[in-house]
DNA sequence: CCTACCGATCGGTAGG
DNA sequence: CCTACCGATCGGTAGG
């Protein structure tokens, strides 16, 4: 119905609008004007600032699995899959698939000295994505294409921190090297704890 | 004088203040409230809002530096600086200097999407940081204490992403690993450019 | 989805 | 440093 699609629409400017203003700056005005739409007809889609929050930030959630882990999950599980994953994550960035910087890291950092459910929603969503990295690590591992001493949690909090440095070193700083450098970083790291497909073979026995 | 006084009141809150809600968020009618002034009377010592986040920007770095560099200082120049940088950096964060977490990464993440002079301003505190963390780095491989292929600007970028991380994981996931976690990934990187003091000496041909 | 409105708060000013 | 304001905008509501 008509509704919906009115709503994916404001719900698409609101995702662009926060990753530049931040979660709190979004305010329902400024996305009624740019949108030529009368302020309260745009909050009936909403009911509260804070649905609005909610919703921005589940469709900013649809927009980052599209661009970032979808492609990554068409990749045989193991070690390509986990570079896959990396490389999508720096793309997802250099091309502002949100116009602000990952709408992500800029919620996190807008949040985290904060309670409520915004915040609550905002963890969940970090909480779920270094899930996904933990679990491709880990089918690495187990695939054999990884170090079996290599800790999923601890390489995930490196790779994750990797990505947010990238984030921070192109858009604030504009560093042409933002790029270079995080894959440089990643790749080194992911080098130091990769077995040879000779190896595997050799470890499975075959 | 008086008003100097009182202005450093004024800034030691508002620095805590937009720790916590953002420079943006951080409002004149609610530090003036929270300090039990006239709104007009808090105003004048700055003259705009914008002054204000300048000024709070600049209360913020002397913080930073008298708590983080500082006592880095105090340490002799080389291996034992950079890892006293290291460790002081985590220190601080969790210690809550800024009660809501690292007022330098909050500022980063919120301004990387804005164009303006509080942005340049955040900007500058943050290249100012990296180009003492990658003196600190240089010095280590002028004194001989680590591989002299290391790039400072590399290694820079890497230690700064671990300590984004560590804020990460401490103020957002409320993850009690998230020290242990920055702390295991910076000792393996920087133990992996190390120079035994044996090798120091060979290589000076002492 | 709209017009018309609400009280509260915003940054900022006048005048002292 | 204050009181007393200003226009603009905030989130939200009434009624259609």
């Amino acid at each position: 119905m008509k509704g919906e699609r009115t709503r994916q629409v404001i719900l698409d400017h609101a995702v662009n609008l926060a990753s530049v203003e931040g979660l709190e700056g979004l305010t329902i005005g400024r996305l009624a004007s740019e949108l030529k739409m009368s302020k309260s007809g745009l909050f009936a889609h909403f009911g509260s600032k804070e649905e609005l929050q909610l919703a921005a930030i589940e469709a900013a959630s649809f927009r980052f699995i599209d661009v970032v882990v979808m492609p990554a999950l068409k990749k045989p599980r193991g070690y390509p899959r986990l570079v896959a994953l990396c490389k999508s994550w720096l793309n997802y960035v250099q091309h502002s698939v949100f116009p602000g910087g990952c709408f992500f890291a800029a919620a996190s950092f807008e949040f985290d000295g904060r309670p409520g459910i915004v915040r609550d929603a905002v963890a969940k969503q970090m909480s779920d994505w270094m899930g996904a990295l933990e679990r491709a690590i880990r089918m690495a591992r187990d695939e054999g294409h990884i170090d079996p001493k290599v800790e999923p949690a601890q390489l995930a909090f490196e790779l994750n921190a990797f990505f947010f440095g990238a984030n921070f070193s192109f858009n604030l700083q504009h560093d042409k090297k933002a790029f270079e450098r995080a894959k440089k970083a990643i790749t080194r790291r992911l080098e130091g704890i990769r077995i040879s497909h000779a190896e595997t073979r050799k470890r499975r026995g075959s």
